[in-house]
DNA sequence: TGTACATCAGTGAACGCGCGTTCACTGATGTAC
DNA sequence: TGTACATCAGTGAACGCGCGTTCACTGATGTAC
């Protein structure tokens, strides 16, 4: 019992560590394989060679195996948007915020299609008995959108000075009531800066991704027939033209 | 055993479909209170009075019944769909395709809203152990797609007229893989008056509204502190432009 | 360097539960003469 | 109008299964003197 919340740096603390990542790795497996739900705490002991009850040495239970999936799988994909920034930022001509971007929204439908099972525990509802710690979820889902949020807002930028001296991210105005609504969001997690109209701008974009992102793992592209590829080039098009 | 299809008229039919109806009904409370997948068969019949055995003279077994939850579903949110698409037409005047188009999104919204389990059932990965009748699923959803095709057909043409007598639907042109999947698409269910790029386009607002559905059901706008509505006309308001 | 002790990973049995599904049956309901 | 029979809804017991979780335990591992 207790599951040991301590932290070390002894040998058993690191063999405790090793041992819970592998119990991680063989519980996504198991996601990844089964249906949605396919997670049973018996089948991934007898998969490392444990019997059920040695997982408690590990794991409170089996909603903190979960949680833990869903903050780590906001955390690889926040590294992995966080990478593709970076990486086109070096690559791609100073200005070109637009392809930066691209590169993002293409970021996004990979790791979607690569671990479908993961991006479903991410946008999921809450399973069954599962309301605990929604704090820590949501806090957890910040990083990956503010890499988008900067994404958004140097293409605004950018997208502002190429017309005239005024701020971007136009289109329609945001009224006031939602404007208020995404500065206090803004405020709440630390983007006091990024200007309503980008925020309200970022959620659309994120919308549309994890609409097609969504349609296409769950194969409903596929029983159309129709690669999306290009849905997703248009998205990004539409998007630039949108600010 | 051999759950009947035979289809009669007499008093014993009658009283055969009233009784799946009600096991339906008690499914669709059950799968809205539970969890995801809390659809239990002894649990259904106990809450209509039966045993659990007694349900297998109205469904083979678990996955027809869910098979017959998610065509309802489809036909459901589909009938939603046409009667706000001819109550708007016969109230807005002739002319006004958008706000038809506009009238369409909120009802889908208000649909994903009403029924979020119902929504969740049409738009999550086949559950565990359900592959069967794919080719039934995919045609019951077509229906739903048809009025979204036909309210966005009506506004590219419309626009079209307004600037130049050239087709709509145009933003960037739909590449010739693409539009040929599309077309192929069109004529598998019987759409093959609809241009690609409308089918496209279709595709893309689908897309855009799934995303603010699925999210909005899902807790991700509330737990933001943001009222989507404004975001939805956005997508509205959006699209039009895009055509 | 060696011994004594505390820590803790893992086991095996058990608890109570619910699941989908089958089977042989009973009793009521509708139908044919 | 009344009787004989076929149909079929529903029951109760059973099958085999898996689940999360608890508990008292054993044996190995690391630590302190």
């Amino acid at each position: 019992m207790a599951a040991a919340t301590r932290t070390g740096t002894g040998p058993r603390d690191r063999f405790r560590a090793q041992v819970r990542q592998e119990v991680k790795t063989a519980a996504l497996r198991q996601l990844a394989e089964g249906g949605p739900e396919a997670l049973s705490l018996n089948a991934i002991a007898k998969q490392l060679g444990m019997t059920g009850p040695a997982l408690y040495r590990y794991f409170a239970n089996r909603d903190s195996l979960l949680t833990e999936l869903v903050i780590d799988a906001y955390g690889d994909l926040a590294a992995e948007l966080a990478r593709t920034a970076e990486a086109s930022a070096a690559e791609a001509s100073e200005g070109d915020a637009a392809t930066r971007l691209r590169a993002l929204v293409l970021a996004y439908r990979a790791w979607a299609l690569a671990e479908p099972h993961r991006y479903r525990l991410l946008f999921r509802a809450p399973l069954p008995g599962y309301d605990a710690q929604s704090t820590r979820l949501v806090e957890a889902a910040q990083p990956a959108m503010t890499v988008l949020l900067a994404a958004v807002g140097a293409l605004a930028e950018s997208t502002a000075e190429a017309t005239d001296g005024t701020q971007g991210a136009g289109g329609a105005a945001v009224p006031e009531g939602t404007a208020a609504e995404f500065r206090a969001w803004g405020e709440r997690h630390g983007f006091e800066d990024v200007p309503e109209a980008v925020a309200a701008r970022s959620t659309m974009l994120w919308a549309q991704l994890h609409g097609l992102a969504g349609l296409e793992i769950e194969g409903n592209f596929a029983s159309m027939g129709v690669d999306p590829s290009f849905l997703y080039e248009t998205a990004v098009t539409d998007f630039a033209r949108s600010l």
